[in-house]
DNA sequence: TTGAAAGCGCTACCAC
DNA sequence: GTGGTAGCGCTTTCAA
């Protein structure tokens, strides 16, 4: 590979010329620069961006950290950060800390020994509190996604909430009036906010909340499958559910086929965040589709804003989610509009004092 | 964060003292290489990757260049190189190309400049074949995953025209004849090497090769839809399908459901790769399971082989797919065993002089 | 408008 | 067994 000294030679300029060409950081007569430009042509020049962060102490590099790969909520999110790091040419480190909070740790740590100029974060549904406030007291720009941290920091966040109220609302709109909630694990925002928008949606519309109609799913595929199955079993079973995320949404199918039971004559089934097979089950899956894609777009946006301005206003986005309508909810195939789930992606950018749930 | 002089300074030892006991590439004495440790301890030190790459000319990074990341089998990929690097101390730089050929050379380029040790690839489907000329060329170490290159190159795939042929044997043992396949596009190995299985099973079975049977998908779900609804419109339609790749599962699903075609028992279907939700169909999904995490895997330890031992002869690697016995192949239910696809990962190493096909 | 040179933090050569 | 120091390739201050 080239470098700076080889281009300066072959312009016949000084090193310190050649680099205030490359990186415009300072004026250069017109000659010199159209010399020091074809030489860079001419050795097919590539500044070195370890010496380069060495040197400048930016490396143009943001970790990404993530607690589950395979989840196809996360994977959306890569690509929504990928697109918006090439698009402002960062690179991207990865890292994926399996829902592990030591992992989580341990990788944080060897990270800033990268010189990572940011982080964004998908908190696993136990990090200790302190590893915010830690994160806080480093310096090191960072951005939650997805779960929620304390106020205060940089994060965007779906408006949980009111995507389960849709769900409720809808139910109710069409009938249903026993509706059970899938619920993942307690103290996580994400499912907090679901279980308190299901409840303001049954408030709203005069209907006791009834413990009983909330399913502990744990978050996971597997325990939602098994206590779906105990909850579809008892006599008064709930006659519609709302799953509160994709992997409890695969372990309530399961449950419901293996009782037998058919959507949404049995029972009614709608889905928080949807799912690229939605379309291909029997009766077609009614879900609210989280903006996965632009929830990585707009963390890394709000990286780069903080890594520029360290001392800016935190500021917390929070992105609403889509509600689309098929058939699983239990409403005929002529009042459903088609389409897939192509998730279009308003943006809500709301500053430090924000609405809603403070985790 | 501490630097080596810290250590140093507080330890009452030289730099290099200091730096051999981190690095521990002299000896040094016991109670020198107590102290430093105290103070490594002490002062929390951890070297600083970038500088330590400049010097050495070792990032101790890998890019990964993939084509989609959304799609699952990538994803698993991604999360078997994940786990390789995090276990052999290395960090993870992630590219997508977006199945785009120019995107492809860019980012080559671009992580070059970055260091990286070296490339694990997922090639686009239309790379041209002076990329892997160019790679070679340039003397960093690189490995192809997925979809194959020339021979001479280091690489991990899946013996494609195996799996397809399993799946073909499986049919007729089952008295299926008019078999048709799902075929992705021409020209890059994966499609080719599954439709050149179908092609065996089926001579093997004495039944002459019928050409109206290979349906174009195109390797994308909306194309795939499309093929399998007009081929299955036709009054000579298949009986079986074989679906070569997860998108187009996911089309030709969609094509039989439009349809109103029931599975299995007005067309059967077998898919090439598993997914996750296989399980949750009327009839669920008899695939056969690519060893995706465990391709990741292979790629990053065969990458990392040819680091150490740039001379090294070329690997190929060829990983056996797994059949998953579902219901949507028509098989009665009780001859199905249960067990969700947990994808068992045999492992073939071959060396140079590979068998079965050269890209 | 241009150039010389210090120095980012580390590794590894050379000297003792 | 230990230490001094050059230098990886770059940016940027200071001087001309």
């Amino acid at each position: 590979m080239a470098r700076l000294v080889d281009v300066a030679r072959k312009a016949g300029v000084s090193i310190s010329t050649a680099s205030y060409v490359v990186t415009g950081s300072r004026s250069v007569g017109e000659e010199t620069r159209r010399r020091v430009l074809e030489a860079v042509a001419e050795t097919g020049y590539t500044p070195d961006a370890v010496a380069r962060a060495l040197r400048s102490a930016r490396s143009q590099t943001v970790a990404l950290v993530l607690p589950d790969l395979r989840n196809p909520f996360f994977t959306a999110v890569i690509d929504g950060v990928e697109a918006e790091a090439r698009a402002s040419g960062q690179s991207l480190l990865m890292v994926n800390t399996g829902e592990d909070p030591e992992r989580e740790v341990a990788s944080l740590r060897e990270l800033r020994a990268q010189r990572v100029d940011g982080f964004i974060i998908g908190l696993t549904r136990q990090t200790p509190p302190d590893l915010v406030r830690n994160l806080q007291n480093s310096k090191k720009p960072f951005v939650l996604v997805d779960r929620a941290g304390p106020t205060g920091v940089d994060q965007v966040t779906v408006l949980n909430d009111v995507a389960a109220k849709v769900m409720v609302d809808h139910l109710l709109h069409i009938g249903h009036r026993r509706i059970g909630i899938v619920a993942g694990v307690r103290g996580i925002s994400t499912a907090e906010d679901r279980l308190s928008g299901y409840r303001a949606g049954l408030e709203a519309a005069g209907i006791a909340f009834d413990e009983s109609l909330v399913i502990a799913g744990g978050s996971r595929r597997e325990l939602a499958r098994l206590a779906v199955v105990e909850a579809l079993s008892k006599p008064d079973r709930p006659h519609a559910l709302i799953v509160t995320n994709n992997e409890m949404t695969l372990g309530a199918l399961e449950a419901i086929l293996t009782l037998g039971l058919s959507i949404p004559s049995d029972i009614a089934i709608v889905s928080l965040d949807d799912v690229p097979w939605a379309g291909v089950l029997g009766s077609p899956l009614t879900a609210v589709a989280q903006p996965s894609f632009a929830m990585g777009r707009e963390a890394m946006r709000l990286l780069l804003r903080r890594v520029e301005s360290p001392d800016a206003p935190p500021r917390w986005v929070r992105l609403r989610a889509e509600f689309v309508h098929r058939q699983s909810c239990g409403c005929s195939p002529e009042s459903v509009s088609t389409g897939t789930a192509e998730a279009g992606q308003p943006v809500e950018g709301i500053g430090a004092t924000a609405f809603g749930r403070e985790s």
